[in-house]
DNA sequence: TTGATTTTAGAATGAACGTTCTATTTGTTG
DNA sequence: CAACAAATAGAACGTTCATTCTAAAATCAA
């Protein structure tokens, strides 16, 4: 990589990372490119020069969210069948507990916000949603092993979603007793014959 | 009520229908108040004789939802214990098989993401929150009689959210495969023995 | 080092939008 | 009906913000 590709490279991540801080901070709309611009350290002008507008900004955050989802379903694949089920479970937790997927599911609000109305957004997010969904049917039917596999997947995906959405809502609500509900949930889902005979 | 009164409401409803569709199509800030205006039937200006701000019209919005969820749960209150459990599950899947509650989560999304910044906003929605909890909590523990009341409370409302967010995000989906899977969960949270020692 | 090219800054532009102001119409009441 | 109050319209204002433009600084090739 060439000395210009590095830096061409770097400011991206720059303009990236202090845009998806202002936009959680902020929202969307509220956060100027001024200000993206003052906390990536350059001009807003500057900006324009690696992203056509501030929606290919958004555009990009989301490609970089569904790239790095690929490579943990990547590290998923590679666990052995029989203890799947009890990594991904101990996985859904452990980003609870780091709140980490709190900041990101505040992000994740502000596009499906926007995503209902900007159709060019609405269809990366899409594809992204998809693409998680096909990998989840594949581990919980093709690995684990399990029957029902794209109900079993949709089931983990409302709870996840519903999860993060409430701690958003509700953000005293006492961690330890949501962990332990999506501990239970997800040992259900990923075990044979919870889900009953009317599906 | 005397006519001056009658005219008053009458024009706030308006108000209120007309940004609430907005809202939902093209989110908050774009929609703007001629937007809402014109489609209130009505000059920009005079939206000013009814609310303070645009800030304001979003909160009494949410006071009006949370009006509405008062009238409903006061409904549930009346049905015979027995079957209720039944009848709210049957109410669940009602209003996803209607998709009202689908435009209604638009909505809720983008409060959702305008809570995350404004102070104000972000308190009306939680004080509406706790209502539905303590409502639901209500219903469960004391109406129907279950133990675990409040963890069962927020699965269902996990589970509901979680719905709602996945069928924006994806709308694509095949509703049918989703009301039975909701009509599942719906029964096994509101059935004796279902939640696991580990709560 | 010098000329050319890329990178960067920062001011300028033009549109959009929330809000306010002024004037006109409508309705009410003595 | 006349006088007053409320309701309403619509233009005007000030601000914010994405984007563009101009020029300066940095980098690189020779």
């Amino acid at each position: 990589m060439t000395g210009a590709e590095k830096r061409r490279t770097a400011r991206i991540s720059q303009i990236l990372d202090a845009a998806a801080l202002c936009f959680v901070e902020m929202g969307f709309h509220r956060a100027g490119m001024a200000k993206i611009a003052a906390r990536a350290k350059m001009s807003p002008g500057h900006i324009y020069h690696y992203f056509e507008s501030k929606e290919a900004i958004i555009a990009a955050i989301v490609d970089r969210e569904s790239a790095k989802a690929a490579e943990r379903f990547a590290e998923l694949d590679a666990v052995d069948s029989n203890e799947l089920a009890s990594v991904m479970t101990e996985r859904a937790i452990q980003s609870i507990e780091e709140k980490t997927d709190i900041l990101q599911s505040a992000l994740n609000m502000e596009m499906l916000a926007e995503c209902q109305r900007n159709p060019e957004i609405a269809c990366i997010i899409q594809r992204h949603d998809k693409y998680i969904r096909d990998q989840l049917t594949h581990l919980i039917g093709n690995k684990i092993g399990l029957d029902l596999a794209e109900a079993r997947t949709d089931m983990m995906m409302v709870q996840f979603s519903g999860l993060a959405n409430r701690l958003l809502r509700n953000p005293d609500m006492d961690l330890s007793s949501m962990i332990a509900l999506m501990r239970q949930t997800m040992q259900s889902i990923l075990t044979p014959d919870t889900i009953g005979e009317n599906v």
